[in-house]
DNA sequence: AAGAATTTTGAACAATTGTACAGTACTATA
DNA sequence: TATAGTACTGTACAATTGTTCAAAATTCTT
């Protein structure tokens, strides 16, 4: 889901100006964190001169949030598109998703870091405050699909079940996993995580989602 | 457990210099972030000229790093004193952890900020890479001996168990959870988060964990 | 090809940063 | 009270920050 090609790559020949500073930022936001990204080191990622991003952007701050929402909507219509080409076996899906979230690609301290700046941002922009909110909003609702269609999949009696709250606690217990794993990449494995999300998906759920 | 009087108090009066000056520096990181933590800014809260921070400290990064330390051991200390005085029931000590975690004291945008700012040090400064190590292991190795009395007390059979693989699990619970919750506290409650950990920790070991 | 419009540059700017340090205030010892 | 030593102040400074803007380069229009 995390899956981005721009956070080391920039494509200097990037003809839409607003998308090549885009990319450049969360570049930077990677290799530097926060406090290393300065407009200058933008503009030498983007291979363009410091004084061009006023005038595509209001300012750094406002290019910064920009590069929140991007990348946000990006890995969710990524995971959109995964989840629609395998629509044929709701577990499956499930466990693809799972997969997906633990795979090197999306992990390490260059994704925290976009994050962990990103995360600063939520905490003092109102109207990023929103963005975060809807973001997560979706999250939620589709491992809460995923889990729906897997019940009635399996033909399991949910009365007893409240599949919102457990989509909470799935998705928590991804992002905390994750969180750790970026902070600490020697503890953890990505069969290891897959283990414990299993573990607890399955015995949450009743559902039999770890792959034999 | 990220129980700390000093995030929004510090008592200026304090004859130890050096903590005065830790305390200072969390409360600006609660207050304005990594970014508007200044020289200056925590010199202001600390009642003191900006010229004093490198008399005791080597430099800013140093008093930073410090104060990481301080508050990652501060809040294991207040855990492992809660843990100590319930020691009678294995799994009251488990609800009484979960509930702690959840307490509105411990959550919020402030402390977000804070962790915020220690997690992008821990990204850079190796020697921080440590001590967030040495102190996540002894996190999960609490969970995992409260765990461990609980199934003894309770006799359940744990040759099928994983005890440090159910902590692990829980404890990354407990952090998605919290995180999501400070960065947006309308969307979560403290009674849906108890709710949710503990079906997560009930249906994972077996425990009769949720209280009646 | 010529002129208008836009894009891009890079030096200059005021503001802010962390740190250094000479000087002042304080405290303890004699 | 006089002296030594420490604690503390607040200015000063070099470095870096985000932003501005006149000039140069480029592209578009006619």
């Amino acid at each position: 889901m995390k899956k981005n090609n721009n956070i080391f790559d920039v494509n200097k020949q990037n003809s839409d100006k607003k998308q090549l500073f885009i990319d450049a930022a969360i570049c930077s936001l990677g290799n530097h964190g926060y406090k290393g990204t300065t407009v200058r080191q933008i503009a030498k990622y983007a291979g363009v001169a410091p004084g061009l991003l006023t005038h595509y952007f209001k300012g750094k701050e406002v290019l910064i949030a920009e590069s929140y929402k991007y990348l946000a909507k990006q890995f969710l219509d990524d995971f959109q598109t995964k989840i629609g080409e395998h629509e044929t076996d709701p577990v499956k899906t499930l466990q693809l998703f799972f997969q997906n979230f633990f795979e090197p690609d999306n992990m390490g301290a260059d994704y925290l870091r976009v994050w962990l700046a990103f995360w600063t941002l939520t905490l003092t922009e109102p109207h990023l405050r929103n963005t975060h909110k809807e973001i997560h909003n979706q999250y939620i609702s589709s491992i809460e699909n995923m889990l729906l269609d897997a019940f009635t999949a399996n033909n399991i009696d949910i009365t007893d079940k409240d599949p919102r709250s457990l989509a909470i606690g799935i998705h928590a217990l991804l992002d905390g996993l994750w969180l750790e794993c970026c902070l600490d990449p020697d503890a953890f494995s990505q069969s290891i995580n897959l283990e414990i999300i299993y573990n607890f998906a399955q015995s949450t759920t009743g559902l039999n989602i770890k792959p034999t």
